[in-house]
RNA sequence: CGCGGGGUAGAGCAGUUGGCAGCUCGUCGGGCUCAUAACCCGAAGGUCGUAAGUUCGAGUCUUACCCCCGCAA
């Protein structure tokens, strides 16, 4: 049955290779895929696949990796002629317009990061996690020309907990994600899933830049906590000395505190011992727990400790 | 040939013009006891990434190789 279904995929990071995996794994004819064009990467700069293609031809199945799709002439032929009866896409990092979303004969299905409406765009779980949501989740939906706007299809929530931060929210969405796809596409086969429009207050994210990435240490603990896990591990967060020397920030602990000296300026460092340096910020301080210096690699605070030393007077910026 | 940093004790680091291999922490053993991972004393633990070279003498200088990491993407 699934094997008589012809799906092209389109995808570019790890977290779409799951749901690309998930569908050759439960026996879907997967007939191509697409994926962004190989990029020089890392050290050397050597030309590097994306997990996507990596994987796809891994399985032998055909990679195609235009620049550009919109007025692409030759990839639209070839999409046709691919004759698919799924177009499904995730993470692929290009929008595509309505003439590609019209050659599948069931549906261009897409599979995303949020509970939609809320935190459509390019980043939702970074912000899902900054802005210190409960729960969050997986949508698929049947894409249209807008950004994130089709209809929806399945649903499936998470909660996050204080334990969570961008990696581990990663890796268990990618999962669900893959999994509901499977859901999903079953479920429009046998006519079991309906479309539903999506009602309520939109929101949107923004591509995180490395401007954004800065702790601001005039904010609350709690807000700091939130936008160093919602960036970690990668793209991570810094912080800056006022001598210009920059530090990854990895994972913090929030102490709020209603005694907090006053006097002492926001970013000053409260108190360093041989295993913990405190950090003061608008309502009480930040316990840096990893962190990484420039040219150094990322280790826990006590390591840190243990061979690099603040001076007690340094303020971060 | 994208730019750059680095391999020294279990961890993180220092090592000046070549001249006894060090610091902080941890570990182990004692002490103290109000003492949380946060007090005191003591001990163990290193073929200084590999190979060759220069030298009376190399962690340090020369050459080659291996490995790790940051930026940038």
């Amino acid at each position: 049955m699934r094997k008589d279904i012809k799906v092209v995929f389109m995808g570019t990071p790890e977290f779409a290779c799951a749901s690309l995996e998930e569908l050759v794994n439960s026996g879907y004819n997967v007939v191509g895929c697409f994926t962004n064009p190989d990029k020089q990467a890392g050290r050397g700069m050597k030309l590097k696949f994306s997990p996507v293609k990596e994987y796809a031809l891994s399985k032998n199945i055909p990679v195609y990796q235009p620049e550009k799709i919109r007025n692409n002439k030759e990839v639209i032929e070839i999409l046709k002629n691919l004759n698919p009866d799924f177009l499904v896409v995730v993470a692929y990092g290009k929008i595509l317009p309505q003439e590609v979303l019209d050659i599948p004969k069931y549906a261009p299905i897409n599979v995303h990061g949020s509970l939609l409406p809320k935190y459509r765009g390019a980043a939702p779980m970074q912000f899902a996690l900054i802005n210190g949501e409960k729960k969050t989740g997986i949508t698929t939906m049947i894409m249209d020309a807008g950004m994130d706007t089709g209809d929806m299809l399945l649903k499936e929530e998470t909660v996050i907990t204080d334990d969570d931060n961008l990696e581990t929210l990663h890796d268990r969405l990618m999962v669900i994600g893959a999994k509901l796809l499977i859901k999903t596409l079953d479920g429009i086969l046998d006519g079991s899933v309906k479309r539903v429009k999506q009602e309520g207050e939109a929101t949107y994210t923004k591509m995180i830049t490395k401007e954004m990435t800065k702790i601001d240490f005039n904010k609350n603990a709690e807000e700091i906590f939130n936008f160093v896990r919602g960036l970690s591990p990668f793209p991570s967060t810094y912080m800056e000395l006022s001598n210009g020397k920059k530090y990854k920030v990895f994972k913090v602990e929030a102490i709020k505190d209603s005694n907090i000296d006053e006097s002492v300026e926001c970013g000053s460092i409260l108190l360093m011992s041989k295993n913990s340096l405190y950090i003061r910020c608008k309502d009480g301080y930040v316990k840096i727990l990893e962190i990484q210096a420039e040219n150094s690699k990322r280790m826990d605070i006590t390591s840190f400790l243990a061979g690099n030393k603040f001076s007690i007077a340094d303020m971060f910026i």
